[in-house]
RNA sequence: GACCCUAUCGUCUAGCGGUUAGGACACCACCCUUUCACGGUGGUAGCCCGGGUUCGAGUCCCGGUAGGGUCGCCA
């Protein structure tokens, strides 16, 4: 039996973490198995959406890779989509509801009240048969034992979520149902549904939630919360994806960083751990920083240069060479193209911005003589590149008998405006004598050398 | 209120009756160094509590506690 797992979100304006990892989970469990993947929008609540909604679900899932083999093109209900099974959207699927319903009724599993159709639940412990939890035995809660039954059709004709669900799982011929546990009780009813129908149930496996990380449990308001979040950060998607597989779910041998067809290889539902997992940002920037180091240099240009253009610093006033070669010294030095615009933005602004705090330190009276020594030797030395810079400065600073560090601080401030950033020499080589040499005239014009 | 799930360093986890309880992030110290990172070395830190079972329990069972989920004409 050729495997079918599904994702089916709720458009609801964003994709949620939880969701995104949701859909990993379903996606290298087909892909483990050579079997299908497939998106459907539960788009039923018809207040709340919105195409672009669906959008928001779609870019995502593709920029996290995600790709699925049957569901919807487009976030347009009634546009293209992929796979004989559709439509992907509940909201085009009214008539087969119906049909279903018809059959209940029909056959006294379902009655009318109050204008809307009731599904008879049966009254005895139903027996789920978890690949992660294990056997978990549902019984009735004190309200249920009231009134165990439960409304498949409003009185507005409106299905309700667990009948579409079931039967689109149904219709869809799902094999597995890999959901978020907060779905665990609800089971019950899906399997009593689906016996209803006369089929046996898919496999369930219910995985754990992802929980703030003080435990809370995330809402929409929550940072990070999102998906496109990360996107807007600048973190990478393979390290999303890669922190992701990893809570709650574990390779077993130690490794904390492994690529896509790794994670496809050794995914297993039955070694998803049982209990819920904190989010730590701290782990992903991490993992985010180990891609980063390794990024394909192309790649990182063109991400860099979007991050300056969003930041509003434009490279395309500058030669392509001075760009990559300012890019190169960033390189393997930023966590996230968020950072880039802060950390190598004096490359592309011509008034350098001082951090007021570290001209208070640098920019002081003893420092002044020794700067300008320096920069006559600067404007000096025969070639700017790297090593004669280095070379230079540090005999400079032997001729003072101060140590390198004592001329390195005000020099990259007087440059970069900040007291971290690029190696000093490349960044200056980059610069070039012109731009370095003014960016000293400039900086020792200011009157702190003097206070 | 009832029902269901869960419980190893601060966090993510390995462990599956006998281990000096392992790894990673974070944190601390030192080294490397032109800053900041990176890297290297070392370190602090954990089996929720109480009963059983067993020669022996982080590992199995029961109870408690705590956290999470569900009980909707939301999904």
């Amino acid at each position: 039996m050729k495997i079918r797992v599904r994702f089916a979100p709720s458009p609801t304006g964003y994709l949620h973490i939880g969701g995104a990892r949701t859909a990993l989970f379903n996606w290298l469990f087909a892909r483990h198995h050579g079997g299908t993947f497939i998106l459907r929008i539960e788009d039923t609540d018809a207040a709340r959406n919105s195409q672009e909604a669906v959008e928001v679900i779609l870019d995502g899932l593709r920029w996290l890779g995600l790709h699925w083999d049957e569901g919807p093109l487009t976030g347009e209900a009634t546009g293209p989509s992929h796979g004989d099974r559709g439509p992907y959207f509940q909201s085009q699927r009214r008539e087969l509801y119906l049909r279903r319903v018809e059959a209940l009724l029909s056959r006294g599993l379902a009655y009318e009240q109050d204008g809307a159709i009731k599904f008879r639940m049966r009254r005895e412990p139903v027996v789920i048969h978890d690949l992660i939890v294990g056997e978990v035995v549902r019984r009735l809660t004190d309200r249920e034992e009231q009134d165990p039954d439960f409304v498949i059709l409003r009185s507005d004709g409106q299905p309700v979520f667990h009948l579409t669900n079931v039967v689109d799982d149904l219709e869809m011929g799902i094999t597995h149902v890999i959901r978020g546990e907060d779905h665990l009780s609800n089971t019950a009813k899906h399997i009593a549904l689906f016996e209803a129908f006369g089929v046996k149930p898919p496999h369930y496996a219910h995985i754990p939630l992802i929980l703030n990380p003080d435990g809370s449990k995330m809402s929409k308001r929550d940072r990070g919360a999102a998906v496109h979040w990360y996107r807007e950060e600048g973190y990478l998607p393979e390290a999303l994806v890669n922190y992701l597989a990893l809570l709650g779910w574990s390779p077993k041998d130690n490794r904390e960083k492994l690529s896509v067809p790794e994670l496809i290889d050794r995914f297993d539902l039955a070694q998803v751990l049982r209990h819920n997992a904190r989010f730590d940002p701290e782990k992903l920037l991490w993992l985010q920083g180990e891609y980063m180091r390794e990024l394909p240099r192309d790649r990182f240009y063109e991400l860099a240069v979007q991050a300056l253009h969003k930041a509003g610093l434009d490279t395309t006033r500058y030669p392509l060479n001075y760009v990559k070669a300012a890019l190169d010294t960033c390189y393997g030095k930023v966590k996230t193209f968020r950072e880039l615009p802060d950390y190598g933005g004096f490359y592309f602004r011509e008034e350098v911005e001082y951090d007021p705090q570290a001209v208070a330190q640098h920019f002081v009276p003893d420092q002044a003589p020794r700067i300008r020594r320096l920069r006559d030797s600067l404007g000096r030395v025969g070639a700017f590149d790297a090593a004669t810079l280095e070379t230079a400065l540090k005999s400079v600073a032997a001729e003072l008998g101060v140590k390198p560090a004592v001329l390195v601080h005000p020099v990259r401030l007087a440059c970069t405006g900040r007291t971290a950033g690029p190696s000093l020499y490349h960044l200056m080589e980059v610069l070039g004598r012109e731009r370095v040499l003014d960016r000293l005239e400039r900086a020792l014009a200011r009157p702190e050398w003097n206070a």
